[in-house]
DNA sequence: CCTATCTCTTA
DNA sequence: GTAAGAGATAGGT
C-alpha cells in the first residue's frame, strides 16, 4: 500500500446492529430465514465498491476490509469485568445472520477479518494506522462515536446510512472536542450501553466545556479542585479512578498483531457469478439484477449457490456466547414444543408458534373433484411460494405403490397481520367403491381425471420456484416418477428432524405431530383398518380419507414452519443441505432402478440348503435321542442343557440357557459333537430362509427386479439402512454365503461394478484423532493391522505370526467401537486382565487415542451431543444416567458416531457427486446400492474400464473440499458379472 | 394377531 | 465394544 491509496475499513458488527434496527424485518420468501440485516448489509456493500465516488466519500477504495467482532469477551473484560455486561443477547432472528454476513462477505470477494480478544475498533484502529503511516488515505464505514477517536488528516469515516462524511470538523462540531480528544471526552461521560462507568453527572456538554477549558483528562483531574460547581466538583475528584479506567477502556488498541497485511486488503475486481449465485440465495432480486447489469453477467444462467450458513470450517460460532448460540444445549432428551433454539419474535419464530398454536380441524378440509377448484388451489400455492404435498397410495412400497389421491396444505396471511392460518385440500384420483358387492365395484363419484390432475400438478411439482414441503419425500417422489413427474425443489421434514435430533427419537410423521404441535393426527389404521381388515386406500370413504389426507399434509407444514427455522438456529443448514436433502433424488433413482436377481440360481441354492438341512437335522434328533424343533432356542436349551446335562455356558436375560453359536462352538470344542452339528444345521436354515426363499419374494412383477428401500432416517450416526429386503447384510465371510451373491447379477452385456472403501473408519479415526503412526502407515500404504501389532508387540511386520495380527485387528475394530475390557476379552476369548493389559499398552503407544476418547466423552456429556467433522449431530440424552451400564454404553456409541458418522458422511458426499461426475465422464454407469462403504453399479461391458476411474476418483475425493483428510481415502474397484465376483 | 426374545447376517 | 434388519419361536391379547 502506498500513498494516494484508499482503504476502506467497513465496521462489519456496527453494520448489522444498525441495519437490524434501522430496516424493516425481511426474510427468504422461500423459507423464512430472516434476512433483513442482511440485505442492508449486501446493499451497502454494493454501493461502496460500485459508486463510493459518487458519494460523499468521493474517491474510490484500492483496498477494502469488513471488520467484525469476534466474540463478546475481549482484553477489556481483563481491565474492568462488567464491561459490556448489560449488554443484552442479540435478537434471535439477527444471530443466524451473522454467519450469513459473513458468507456475503466472501461472495463480494472481500476480506472478513475477526481476532478473538478484540473488538472490530480495535482492528480497525490498527489498520488506520499501518496504512496511515504508508501514506494511504482511510474511511472507516461507521458512525460509531467510539471510532471518531481515529480521525484526523488522513482519517476519516463514512455513515453509509446517511450517506454523510464524517472529518475532523464534524467531529468538533458534534462533539465540541476534536477527535484525539475524543477519548477523554468518553472517559469523562462513559458509556451506558457498553457499561462504560465514566463520571456520574458529567454528560458531552460538561465533558467537552471542561476538556476545552483543561486541555486533557490528566490535567483536569490534577486541577479539579478549581471546578467551581460544587457538585460537579466534588463527583469528579470522588470518581477520578473510574474516569482513568473509562480512559483506558475507551482508547482503542492500535498495535493488534493483525494477520492479514495491509496488501493482502487490496480490492480485486467484483467475480459477479459467484456475487449473483449468493443474491439469488438470498432471493434478492432487484439487487441481482443490478449487480448483473454492472458487471454484464447473465444472472438467469447462474444457480443459487448453497450457502453454508454455518459451515464446519467457519463453526466457531463468532459473535455468540455458546450458551446464547440457539437457546438452551438441550442436553437430555424431553424438550418441550418451544424449546431447541428457535427465534422469538422474528417473523419465522411468529409462524412456528402459530403453527404450535392453533388447534386443527380436520373438518375444515376441502375435497377437491374438479379442475377449477384444483386450478385455484395451484395459483395460491405458486403465490405462497411453497406448500406442502403428500400422495396417497395402495402400498407402503413405493415401488409397488398406485396413486389414488394426493393432498395439499397452504400457508394463508402473514404473521404481521396476525391472520397466519393454513388450509388444507385432498384430491381424490382413483378411489373405489362397491368392493364385495355382487356387481363387482367400479370408480367413486365426484373425482377428477387423473390426466388432468397430474398436468396441473406437474406445473407447481416441477417448479424449482415452489418450494415443495414433504414428509419422507423419497417415497413420493417415487410414486410421482412412475408417473412421468420430478419433483424438484423440496424441503423434507422427516430430514429436517433427522439432521436436527438424531438419536433424540423417531422423525416419523406421528412422533413429530406428538413432540412439535402436541398433536396426534388420525391413525392410518382408523381408516384403512390393518390385520385382516386391512383395505387398500383406494377402498376408503373419500370423506374419510380428505380428513386424512388433508391433516397429513397441514401437520407436515406446520412442522415445517417449527423445525426449518431450528436448523438455521443450530447452525445445520449445510448438513442438510449437502448431506441429507441432495441425497433423496439420488437414492429415488437407485431404489427406481434395482437389482437383478437370477431366480434359477436362488431355486438350486435352496434346494441343495434343503437337503443339506434335513440330512443334519436327522442327525440330530439322532444324537439327541429324540425329536425336536431345532430351531426353537428353548427346546434345544432344554435338550442340550437339561436332558442331555452338558454344562450351560451363560444364559440370556430372560433367564434361558444361551444357544448362541459361540456357546455351540464351546461345547464343539470340548468334545460333543451334537453342538456343531446344530450350529452347521442353523447357517443352512438361516441362508435358506432369510435369502434363497426371501429374496424371490422380492422381484417386482413388471420391472422383474428387487427395489431395496433405503431408509435416510433411521441409524443416529447418518448410516444409511436397508429392508424389503435388506441388501446391506447379503452373506460374504463364508463361502457358503457367498453363493448367494452370486445371484446378483448384471443384465445381460453388462458387468457390475463394485467399489469400496478400504479401511475408511481406521482412517477417519487417524484423521481426527490425529495419529502420526497410523496416518504415516496408510500413507505408505502399510498393512494397519500388522503396523498396530508391531507397535504394540515389538514383532516385526515381516512374517508376522497370524494370530498377533489378528489380535491388534481385533483391537483397531475395538477402538472403534469404544473399547472395553469385557469386550476385547469377548472377541478373543482372553481373559479380562489380558485385554485391559492390550488396552493400555495401545493408549501408551497410541496416546492421541485415549485423548480423542476423553474428548469425545467430554463433549457428549457436556452437549448431549457428538459431531462429525462434516458437522453431522448425534444426540447421547442418556449419557449421563446414573445407570453406570447404561452411561457406559452411551459413552460407547458417542466415541463410535463421529467415526462412524463421518465415514457414513463421506460416502453420502460420492454419492451426491457421483451421477453429475459420471454423466460428465460420458460414462453410462448406474448406481444401484450402497453397503456402508461399498458402492454398486450396472453399466455396459464395454465400458466398465471408463467407469471404474471415474467412480475411483470422486470417492476418494469426496471429503474434498469441506475437509482436507490427513489421511489419504483408498479405494478398490472391480467389474464381473456378477455381485460375488466383482467384490 | 401382535410383540418380545433369540439368533444370525452385514459394515 | 459400534451401527443396522430379518426370521422363527413363544407367549400374551
Amino acid at each position: 500500500m502506498k500513498q494516494g491509496d484508499h482503504l476502506f475499513l467497513v465496521d462489519g458488527s456496527g453494520y448489522i446492529f444498525r441495519a437490524y434496527h434501522a430496516l424493516p424485518p425481511l426474510t427468504r420468501k422461500s423459507d423464512g430465514l430472516p434476512v433483513g440485516a442482511v440485505a442492508g448489509f449486501c446493499n451497502m456493500l454494493w454501493k461502496l465498491i460500485s459508486e463510493a465516488r459518487d458519494t460523499s466519500v468521493g474517491v474510490t477504495p484500492t483496498h477494502f476490509a469488513v471488520i467484525f467482532d469476534y466474540s463478546s469477551k475481549t482484553f477489556r473484560n481483563t481491565l474492568y469485568p462488567d464491561y459490556k455486561a448489560n449488554r443484552s443477547a442479540p435478537p434471535e432472528d439477527l444471530v443466524p445472520q451473522f454467519s450469513v454476513i459473513r458468507e456475503a462477505t466472501r461472495a463480494f470477494d472481500l476480506p472478513c477479518i475477526e481476532m478473538e480478544g478484540f473488538e472490530a475498533d480495535d482492528l480497525i484502529a490498527t489498520y488506520a494506522r499501518m496504512a496511515r503511516e504508508a501514506g494511504a488515505d482511510v474511511t472507516v464505514i461507521s458512525s460509531d462515536k467510539d471510532l471518531m477517536q481515529l480521525v484526523g488528516p488522513k482519517v476519516s469515516m463514512y455513515d453509509g446510512m446517511k450517506d454523510r462524511h464524517i472529518g475532523v470538523a464534524e467531529v468538533i462540531e458534534k462533539w465540541g472536542v476534536p477527535p484525539e480528544k475524543m477519548i477523554d471526552l468518553q472517559a469523562l461521560t462513559g458509556d451506558s450501553v457498553d457499561n462504560v462507568p465514566g463520571i456520574p453527572g458529567i454528560g458531552p456538554k460538561t465533558a467537552a466545556q471542561l476538556i476545552t477549558e483543561f486541555g486533557d483528562l490528566d490535567t483536569l483531574l490534577a486541577r479539579a479542585e478549581e471546578i467551581p460547581q460544587p457538585k460537579r466538583r466534588e463527583s469528579i475528584i470522588a470518581n477520578a479512578d473510574k474516569a482513568r479506567l473509562s480512559r483506558q477502556l475507551v482508547r482503542l488498541s492500535d498495535d493488534v498483531a493483525v494477520t492479514e497485511d495491509l496488501d493482502s486488503l487490496f480490492l480485486n475486481p467484483l467475480d459477479g457469478p459467484k456475487l449473483i449465485a449468493f443474491l439469488k440465495a438470498m432471493e434478492f432480486t432487484s439487487l441481482t439484477r443490478r449487480v448483473a447489469e454492472a458487471t454484464h453477467t447473465e444472472a438467469a444462467e447462474i444457480a443459487a449457490a448453497t450457502i453454508a450458513i454455518d459451515s464446519p470450517e467457519a463453526a466457531h460460532g463468532p459473535d455468540l456466547d455458546p450458551g446464547e448460540a440457539g437457546g438452551s444445549p438441550a442436553a437430555d432428551g424431553n424438550r418441550p414444543p418451544d424449546g431447541g433454539g428457535g427465534n422469538p419474535g422474528s417473523v419465522a419464530q411468529r409462524r412456528a408458534e402459530l403453527a404450535v398454536a392453533a388447534k386443527i380441524d380436520t373438518t375444515a378440509y376441502v375435497t377437491i373433484r374438479d379442475a377449477e377448484t384444483l386450478r385455484a388451489w395451484c395459483d395460491a400455492a405458486r403465490e405462497a411460494g411453497l406448500f406442502a404435498f403428500d400422495t396417497e397410495t395402495t402400498s407402503l412400497d413405493a415401488m409397488q405403490a398406485d396413486l389414488v389421491g394426493f393432498s395439499l396444505a397452504l400457508p394463508v396471511g402473514t404473521p404481521e397481520a396476525g391472520t397466519f392460518s393454513i388450509r388444507a385440500a385432498y384430491v381424490p384420483l382413483a378411489h373405489i367403491t362397491g368392493i364385495g358387492d355382487l356387481l363387482g365395484g367400479g370408480p367413486a363419484e365426484g373425482q377428477m381425471k387423473l390426466d388432468a390432475a397430474l398436468a396441473e400438478l406437474r406445473m407447481l411439482l416441477e417448479d424449482p420456484s415452489v418450494l415443495k414441503v414433504g414428509q419422507n419425500l423419497k417415497y413420493d417422489m417415487l410414486v410421482m416418477g412412475r408417473h412421468g413427474i420430478r419433483i424438484i425443489g423440496f424441503d423434507d421434514t422427516m430430514l429436517l428432524s433427522y439432521v436436527l435430533d438424531a438419536g433424540r427419537g423417531g422423525h416419523g410423521m406421528d412422533a413429530l405431530s406428538a413432540t412439535w404441535l402436541g398433536h396426534q393426527p388420525i391413525a392410518y389404521k382408523d381408516v384403512a383398518g390393518s390385520g385382516k381388515g386391512l383395505i387398500g386406500f383406494d377402498q376408503v370413504e373419500i370423506d374419510k380419507a380428505t380428513a386424512y389426507a388433508a391433516e397429513d399434509a397441514e401437520v407436515t407444514l406446520r412442522l415445517w414452519h417449527v423445525l426449518k427455522p431450528r436448523l438455521v438456529a443450530d447452525g445445520l443448514t449445510s448438513v442438510y443441505e449437502r448431506l441429507e436433502r441432495p441425497l433423496a433424488a439420488v437414492l429415488m433413482r437407485m431404489e427406481e432402478r434395482g437389482i437383478s436377481i437370477d431366480r434359477q440360481i436362488l431355486s438350486r441354492l435352496s434346494g441343495e440348503l434343503a437337503q443339506g438341512a434335513a440330512a443334519l437335522e436327522a442327525e440330530i434328533h439322532d444324537l439327541a435321542g429324540e425329536s425336536f424343533n431345532v430351531g426353537s432356542p428353548k427346546q434345544l436349551g432344554d435338550i442340550l442343557f437339561g436332558r442331555m446335562g452338558l454344562p450351560g455356558g451363560s444364559k440370556t436375560k430372560s433367564g434361558q440357557w444361551s444357544t448362541s453359536a459361540q456357546v455351540l462352538e464351546d461345547l464343539a470344542a470340548a468334545g460333543h459333537p451334537l453342538p456343531r452339528k446344530i450350529v452347521d444345521w442353523r447357517q443352512l436354515t438361516k441362508l435358506k430362509s432369510t435369502y434363497t426363499d426371501a429374496l424371490p419374494g422380492f422381484i417386482h412383477p413388471q420391472t422383474k427386479r428387487v427395489h431395496t428401500s433405503f431408509a435416510m432416517a433411521a441409524t443416529t450416526t447418518g448410516r444409511l439402512s436397508s429392508s424389503d429386503p435388506n441388501i446391506q447384510n447379503i452373506p460374504v465371510r463364508t463361502a457358503e454365503g457367498r453363493k448367494i451373491r452370486t445371484a446378483f447379477i448384471a443384465e445381460p452385456g453388462n458387468v457390475l461394478i463394485s467399489a469400496d472403501y478400504s479401511q475408511i473408519e481406521l482412517r477417519v479415526l487417524a484423521h481426527v484423532a490425529d495419529i502420526p503412526q497410523l496416518s504415516q502407515a496408510f500413507a505408505d500404504g502399510i498393512d494397519i493391522h500388522a503396523m498396530t501389532a508391531s507397535e504394540m508387540f515389538g514383532v516385526p511386520v515381516l512374517d508376522m505370526p497370524s494370530e498377533v495380527r489378528r489380535r491388534a485387528k481385533a483391537i483397531n475394530f475395538g477402538i472403534i467401537y469404544g473399547i472395553s475390557a469385557f469386550g476385547l476379552a469377548n472377541q478373543l476369548g482372553i481373559e479380562r486382565s489380558e485385554a485391559g493389559e492390550y488396552i493400555r499398552r495401545y493408549f501408551e503407544r497410541f496416546p492421541g487415542i485415549r485423548d480423542y476418547m476423553d474428548e469425545t466423552k467430554a463433549q457428549a456429556r457436556e452437549n448431549g451431543y457428538v459431531e462429525t467433522i462434516f458437522g453431522r449431530r448425534a444426540h447421547y440424552p442418556e449419557i449421563r444416567s446414573p445407570n453406570p451400564q447404561v452411561r457406559a454404553f452411551n459413552e460407547r456409541a458417542a466415541i463410535n458416531a463421529p467415526i462412524q458418522g463421518a465415514a457414513a458422511d463421506i460416502i453420502r458426499r460420492a454419492m451426491v457427486r457421483m451421477e453429475d461426475a459420471l454423466e460428465a465422464a460420458g460414462v453410462n454407469a448406474r448406481m444401484l446400492l450402497q453397503v456402508h462403504d461399498e458402492l454398486v453399479f450396472e453399466t455396459a461391458e464395454a465400458e466398465a474400464a471408463k467407469a471404474i476411474p471415474v467412480i475411483v476418483s470422486v470417492m476418494e475425493h469426496a471429503a474434498m473440499p469441506a475437509v482436507a483428510m490427513r489421511v489419504p481415502l483408498r479405494v478398490d474397484a472391480r467389474s464381473a458379472r456378477n455381485w460375488d465376483e466383482a467384490h
